[in-house]
DNA sequence: TTCTAAATTTGTAATCATTACAAAAATAAA
DNA sequence: TTTATTTTTGTAATGATTACAAATTTAGAA
C-alpha cells in the first residue's frame, strides 16, 4: 500500500513524519504506545519530537485512519486497524493479539433502543506460548 | 447488607473511611471516579484525604471486592460489582449502564489454548432517553 | 487506665502522561 | 524571491496517580 496516497485520500498532507509514523503503525501492527513509537523512530528521525507523535496520532484518529485502545488503565495504545475488533493482552509476555468477535448476541437485549457508536472488547490472561513455557 | 461485616469477611479492617467509601460505591453503583467519590464524601468526612480514597480503593481491588473500568482513556472508574459484566456509556448524558454479555461465542475460536483471566466490554453511544429528548 | 506498637490516615512532594502554546522550520503560493 | 500557511519542535502547564513521611487512631499489653 502507498502510505502517502493513503494519507492524502484521508485529507492528511503526507509529511515525512506523518508517513513514518503511519508506516510504523501499519507495518508493525503492534499496538504501540506513544513512547514506543517515539523511541522506535527517533533513531531514523533524530529531530523528532514527542509532541509531533501526539499531534499526528490525534490527526489520524480525527481523520479516521487510526484507533485507540486502553486495555491497561495507564497506557493508551494506537492501532492502524480501525474496523471493530477486540484485543487480548498476555499478562506474562505483554503481547497484544487482535481478536474477532460477534457482537450480535452480546448485550444486545439490554441495549434495545440505544444507539451504539463504538465497542471495545478487552481480554487479559496468558497466551498459548507463555502457558507452554510456563512463564 | 452489613458493610463492616462484608469488609471483615474479605480481610479488610472496617475503619470509618473504608466503610463510607464502600458504602458509597455499593449504594450508588454509579461507577464513580476517585474525584467523584472524594467530593461526595468530604462533606461528611471533612478531614478526608484523596490519598485515603486511592489507598482504600487499591486495597478493595486487592481483596477482590471492587473492580475498575476504563471506558474513557483518561478516567478510571470503580465498581462494587465484581462479577464479569460490561458497560455502556452514553456520550450525551454521561450515564453508565451495566450490561450483561455472554462470552461463550465471543472470540473464543481465536483464543483456543489461552488462559482467560479477565474480560472487559465497553460500549459507547446514546442512551434511550437522550435519543428521545434529542440531546 | 496507661503505655507502647502497629495500622491507618493525612498532606505534600515526586512522577508521568498528556495538553497547551509559542517559536522555529518547512512548504506552498504569489 | 517574498510572503503566507502549515507543520514541527521544545518547553511549560496541567492533571491524575504514586511515594513517602508525619500525624492520628486503634489495639494490645502491662
Ligand atoms: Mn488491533
Ligand atoms: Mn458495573
Ligand atoms: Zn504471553
Ligand atoms: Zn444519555
Amino acid at each position: 500500500m502507498n502510505i502517502a496516497q493513503h494519507l492524502s485520500t484521508h485529507d492528511i498532507k503526507p509529511s515525512y513524519q506523518r508517513i513514518k509514523i503511519y508506516e510504523y503503525l501499519y507495518e508493525k501492527m503492534n499496538h504501540p504506545t506513544v513512547d514506543v513509537i517515539y523511541k522506535n523512530l527517533v533513531g531514523e528521525i533524530p529531530t523528532l519530537s514527542k509532541s509531533t507523535v501526539y499531534n499526528t496520532l490525534k490527526l489520524f484518529i480525527d481523520k479516521g485512519i487510526t484507533s485507540t485502545l486502553t486495555i491497561e488503565d495507564n497506557e493508551v495504545r494506537y492501532d492502524a486497524a480501525v474496523e471493530s475488533h477486540g484485543h487480548f493482552k498476555c499478562t506474562s509476555c505483554g503481547a497484544i493479539f487482535d481478536i474477532k468477535y460477534d457482537f450480535k448476541d452480546v448485550a444486545m437485549n439490554k441495549l434495545k433502543g440505544f444507539e451504539i457508536k463504538e465497542t471495545q472488547v478487552h481480554v487479559k490472561g496468558k497466551c498459548n506460548q507463555c502457558l507452554t513455557n510456563k512463564n
